[in-house]
DNA sequence: CTCCCCTAGTCAAGGATATGACTATTCAAC
DNA sequence: GTTGAATAGTCATATCCTTGACTAGGGGAG
């Protein structure tokens, strides 16, 4: 249950609204937690009945009426408290990879596109993380930034979704420029693919890897 | 609806038994995709009666009988199915990064110890990756099996992990770094730390960090 | 003038994940 | 000689997350 704590530590930085909140647990925006709306709406209803929140509504000119939330000192003692026990290892869980895993079984083209088509969404974030990187530091250069700041957590978390999105960018780059090549050299000369390293599957034949008709055959 | 997939994908390689499954989507392990074995059991079951995978019972002299799966040509073709249309954004999800988010209020002390440990966690984890990576291999040099060996699939999900624990491990040692200088500062000289004089975390011992009720106030 | 998007928020339902416990056997250590 | 880890697998419950839809007013593009 750590999506409440996301939800603390988002309102550190400042009263929010649940729209706001929302649009900050984004896919393309959230570099430490994502949700969707409807999680944070309920989420807010919660932490506010067990006072960890308190919301005061804000009536505008143009726009419906919004409330905005604040850490209540209950819920900065809870945050405190979810912050010093251990933390649970996360992991991976990710569409693209395991198409990835299966690329030798599978087509090869439509898989490129979507590798690419993800270093071009990691390369939005990059832009995204550093205009939000550079807001956050003001004048001062990163490494004074880092030292005296105040607020260091949002930067820090930041860089990490920045590290992760290039790491992304270049590894989908690396992937597709692979396959590409792999799939080029599989529809020219056929005798290209070596067959080395561990024989691991009993009822595989020959067929070369890549290409969408004649991959099946597991055989039995 | 992913985790069929993923255990498909994870059965091209050769026949596994639930419980070797398990093992392979473990925290520790698993490189593309994450499952509790309660779950994976489940999975199989409802691939089984669905035809996607067909398994083999195989009695063991010294160990209880396991069940052997393979993916079927229908299991197969669904697996292409799922390569070929749209994958959705992979978002992250980590406790460890809401705590850091919330650094500059919470006992710093704490904070450091398990972003160390989450470094440590990262370098084994490294290690693994390095040795699976060599295994797979084989005798061939890497840009020798990336270009013609057979079975790529698994080779680049594992550089993925690779690359993204390496990050962890970096992202985090400068992160305890910055904390533990960030910490000394403020337990030191508390004049070091620009801004409004907010100092972050008083050290281990006294009371809460960063008072509570100068929190909130975001205009507009 | 209409359509669509943005702000702001809510409801219901169902699928996916996590927590915790439980059966059995075997090998190795203490 | 009993505890503990590993193999192999199952059950039930609870919470979490996702999908899809819906209200309602204002602003901008065409």
């Amino acid at each position: 249950m750590a999506l409440r704590h996301a939800v603390l530590a988002a309102l550190l930085d400042g009263e929010l609204s649940g729209y706001q909140l929302a649009k900050a647990f984004d896919v393309g925006v959230a570099n430490f937690w994502h949700a969707l709306p409807q999680q944070l709406y309920a989420e807010l209803a919660r932490l506010e009945k067990e006072g960890l929140v308190a919301g005061r509504r804000v009536v505008q000119e143009t726009r419906p009426a919004k409330r905005l939330f604040h850490v209540t000192d209950a819920g900065l003692t809870e945050l405190q408290r979810f912050a010093a026990d251990a933390s649970k290892p996360s992991f991976i869980r990710d569409d693209l990879l395991v198409k990835v895993q299966a690329a030798d079984h599978v087509d090869a083209g439509a898989l490129i596109r979507q590798v690419e088509e993800r270093a071009a969404m990691a390369e939005a974030k990059i832009d995204l993380f550093r205009r939000i990187l550079r807001k956050m530091r003001g004048d001062l250069g990163e490494e004074e930034f880092i030292r005296a700041g105040r607020r260091v957590g949002p930067y820090l978390t930041c860089l990490r979704g920045l590290a992760f999105e290039e790491g992304n960018r270049d590894w989908c780059r690396r992937t597709a420029a692979i396959l590409r090549d792999r799939n080029a050299a599989v529809a020219g000369g056929n005798a290209a693919v070596a067959g080395e390293g561990t024989p691991a599957v009993p009822g595989e034949s020959t067929a070369p890897a890549a290409r969408p008709p004649e991959v099946a055959r597991a055989g039995r």
